[in-house]
RNA sequence: GGGAGUGCGCCGGAGUUGGAGAGCCGGGCCAGACUGUAAAUCUGGUGUCUCAGACUGAGAAGGUUCGAUUCCUUCCACUCCCA
């Protein structure tokens, strides 16, 4: 039996290079190497892949869950008689569940913000429900994730400094009452159940430093780094991520969420990023566009239609090397399901592999030079 | 062979029963967007040109009229009915 009161796990470096790092924790569903990139299965499912191709094909290591979309649908009661979240979706690997934080932000129109919590309706019936940093706990207790996120705001770019600092203000306060329910709660399925803090500030050095030492006064066993790739310069987020990556512990993973393109990945590893998600390998994909090792492409575009090359000959999963270009154009174009699948896949295992090139260069202790090949490489446009 | 009907955009449909169409709705096609997923979605373009503007355009050619996609004549194509 697990000891539930252990402390979740601990995070170990293998090797740093300049600021790049690369590490490990153990969670209760098995390990995670970092840096790693997680992909998004918002509402129970990495959209249009099994978790058999996600393990075999992709080489995915930990995947993200959404507690706003899993609180409405199925709800709490079902995931409580599922087992819990991994079960519900036959995954046996980790989960990190954010908080609807997000939702937050993005579905604004429908929220009332205060300080016990939000009020929001629902998206999909309207309905009533009120969100607070304890409620969020316990949903990810029925949720059974390993990592669980606090309940945040999560501001857009273009906020004052007065309002980011009054918004990350009620975030640490927010942190706390997360952290106490913690404590008073217990996970359900005999797995520990680790939470993240998340620093916010906006785009503002000051703020971002505030919430970061606020924070690490929890001694949480990751940190999250949020509000970011929210519609700010990228060269705005490189510099707030410094801020945040030089403030938290060296000794906890960090986490910056939502991020991002290939290129934001590179530059955010070498700025001391240790965990990643985003929606984009599978949104983008769906929607035709490609991530490949040798540059980004729009599968749609009228010049693949007679292109007999595999997708990405130099990833080594199934798709990428058995299907051709043309071949995936006229699949999207006539509305095929399986172009879905496909291109999910082939953009996060591509994520995937970019992760494990990058780890491997910084254990090799040569994580510059490789970022100068390929930084150039993948940011592409084909 | 006779009769009736219909013809404009890449395709389908609508509309204009003499008063300014580069022009309605679908689809297709061509691009673009998408960063802790209200997203198999969304946006734009799709006659020509010396392209912030201009020109041409309702099967073809003529005619009537101040004015024609609309009315008339001939021709062409297609559809239906009769032989």
């Amino acid at each position: 039996m697990t000891q539930t009161d252990a402390p979740p796990f601990s995070f170990a470096l293998d090797a740093e290079d300049g600021r790049a790092r690369a590490g490990r924790f153990t969670t209760d569903h098995g390990p995670v190497e970092t840096p790693i990139f997680m992909p998004v299965g918002t509402a129970g499912s990495v959209k249009a892949v099994s978790p058999r191709a996600l393990r075999a094909d992709v080489r995915a290591q930990i995947l993200l869950g959404n507690t706003y979309h899993l609180l409405l649908r199925p709800g709490r009661e079902v995931l409580r008689s599922a087992g819990g979240l991994h079960r519900f979706m036959a995954w046996d690997g980790p989960i990190l569940t954010d908080s609807g934080g997000y939702q937050v932000f993005s579905l604004a129109e429908l929220r009332d913000l205060s300080e016990e919590g939000v009020r929001f309706q629902s998206h999909l019936d309207g309905s009533h429900h009120l969100f607070t940093p304890e409620s969020v706990v316990d949903t990810q207790r029925d949720i059974g994730s390993d990592i669980m996120m606090v309940l945040d705001e999560c501001p857009p770019a273009d906020v004052s400094e007065a309002y980011a600092r009054e918004s990350n203000a009620r975030t640490v306060r927010w942190a706390e009452r997360a952290f106490a329910r913690l404590r008073e709660t217990e996970p359900r399925y005999g797995h520990r159940q680790a939470l993240f803090p998340i620093v916010q500030g906006a785009v503002y050095p000051a703020v971002r430093r505030e919430s970061a030492e606020a924070l690490v006064a929890l001694d949480a066993p990751g940190y999250a780094i949020g509000g970011l790739s929210v519609g700010e310069a990228a060269e705005v987020m490189y510099a707030i991520v410094e801020v945040c990556t030089e403030r938290l512990p060296a000794d906890r993973p960090r986490y910056l969420m939502g991020v991002g393109t290939p290129a934001n990945l590179i530059e955010n590893v070498a700025r001391g990023v240790d965990l990643f998600d985003c929606v984009m390998p599978t949104r983008n994909g769906r929607n035709g566009t490609l991530f490949t090792t040798e540059g980004t492409l729009n599968i749609k575009n009228a010049k693949w239609k007679a292109c007999w090359e595999p997708v990405d000959p130099g990833l080594d999963h199934y798709a990428a090397q058995t299907f051709t270009k043309g071949y995936l154009r006229h699949l999207t174009l006539a509305n095929e399901p399986l172009f879905m699948e496909i291109a999910s896949m082939q953009n996060l295992a591509f994520y995937l592999w970019l992760m494990r090139a990058m780890r491997a260069a910084i254990v090799a202790g040569r994580f510059e030079a490789w970022r100068a090949e390929w930084l150039p490489r993948v940011s592409r446009r084909l």
